[in-house]
DNA sequence: ATAATCCGACCGTCCGACAATTATGCCCAA
DNA sequence: TTGGGCATAATTGTCGGACGGTCGGATTAT
């Protein structure tokens, strides 16, 4: 039997208010650079109190909707900044308790074809991005952290250099996720550090001489590195990513 | 030359509130379901005013770490809600003007993936929301809105189907882009429904009947069809896409 | 045991206040 | 006229307290 009624649904001061400004930022009536008006003054238009306004601020603030310059008092609109964005959502992942399979199975889809749209697209700019990255890499031998910081430059590079903003937004929450994970690889299968040379180098060769196929193909086979190092390294698949 | 001294970094209280509570979350020691403190408490605890806590609480409860069921008075952690999370995503892309372009090289990346792993994988009930989506397409004829729906749900049943929560997650945010760019072009261009139709078709039955290939390339026909529709529809590849 | 009732705890919102810091406008000097 | 410097106003971060309304749980009545 249908029920009679909807359950009735609240919306509580601050969200009313934050999402009439979101409003007003998503269609351009407010743009990025726009100073926002005092609190004071937000709290006198909407008829709230300024406790109100400021909750309702913060969650925009958290959406990267709001923010301000270093030294800055008053806020003002801002474009969200993607790592912002990212690191909410690879935190989400962590918290679904996504696997290193699931990672690498989105991995194996998004990756080559940055670095085949890389190929196509790439500046020198970005090209020398991506030399500092391979660089970055060779040079931080031993030193783990500094390996894996620079494997994911580099795949953040690549993003970059294949100059589609979606395509670098979905990647660079995996990029989160991988750390973790390939801190442990590196230091548990030590082949792992030349074989991820190599294939930075040919990747960068690739995208440099304009090779499509071959940076895609250089890419997929870099990334089925990782699943194998991962096996070899002994941990199932099935593990759960963690932050 | 390099400065002496960093920039000051500066954590009002009720970030840091937000990052103590948060940190307890990420690392499972809150863990989704557990009731959180009553504000009163919280501010005993962290030594700070209830408007404090609740500045932080709003903080959290944007990124879908805390919420509460309905008609709930106390909060409790929670699991992100994957909607949530891509809205947010996506809203971030479509204020940095990324173009129809951007969006279609992605989803050429994520989608026919997804198609492929589902078809590896997929359950029965998997194959029953992938139905009910096509259903939807097809009883849904001259109701643009409803079609665009449908055809939005459809690619969030495969990725469902695929099993794998991190391509469904770098997948949603793309779904809310398409839907104006869908329904502008299944209007414009008359004949894109029939072709929807028969692609939705062909995929149910390679995913049902398991053949991988043949999925994937449904899919890739599928979304290669958007990006003619959108040339048929005399609409520049380079046009921003609006929320 | 179950249902109706009641009371305390908690949330949403408001008011007012104050220190610290930034923004602003004015005045003076070059 | 313009630039710099200073006094003042404005704004933010934080606090304390308050109040109505709602939810949860204990109490009591059936």
């Amino acid at each position: 039997m249908n029920d009679l009624f909807e359950p009735v649904e609240v919306h509580p001061a601050y969200r009313q208010v934050a999402n009439a400004i979101e409003r007003k930022i998503v269609e351009r009536e407010l743009r990025a650079g726009d100073a926002l008006p005092s609190e004071t003054d937000l709290a006198r238009q909407f008829g709230v109190n300024r406790s109100t306004v400021r909750e309702a601020i913060r969650e925009l603030e958290t959406h990267g909707l709001l923010g301000r310059q270093r030294g800055e008092k008053r806020l003002r609109v801002t474009l969200p900044r993607p790592e912002q964005v990212s690191s909410g959502v690879s935190r989400a992942m962590a918290l679904h308790d996504v696997t290193f399979l699931d990672l690498w199975e989105t991995m194996m889809a998004l990756e080559p074809a940055a670095a085949e749209l890389a190929a196509q697209r790439r500046s020198d700019q970005d090209l020398a991005a991506l030399g500092a990255a391979g660089e970055k890499f060779s040079a931080a031998q031993a030193d783990t952290p500094a390996c894996v910081a620079a494997v994911v430059e580099f795949f953040a590079a690549v993003a970059v250099a294949s100059g589609n903003p979606v395509l670098a937004m979905s990647q660079a929450p995996l990029n989160e996720l991988l750390v973790p994970i390939l801190s442990h690889m590196v230091d548990a299968v030590p082949q792992s550090r030349a074989r991820i040379r190599t294939a930075q180098s040919a990747m960068i060769a690739a995208i440099r001489k304009r090779r499509r196929e071959e940076a895609r193909s250089w890419m997929e086979k870099h990334i089925r590195d990782f699943k194998r190092g991962y096996e070899i390294a002994g941990i199932p698949l099935q593990f759960s990513v963690r932050l």
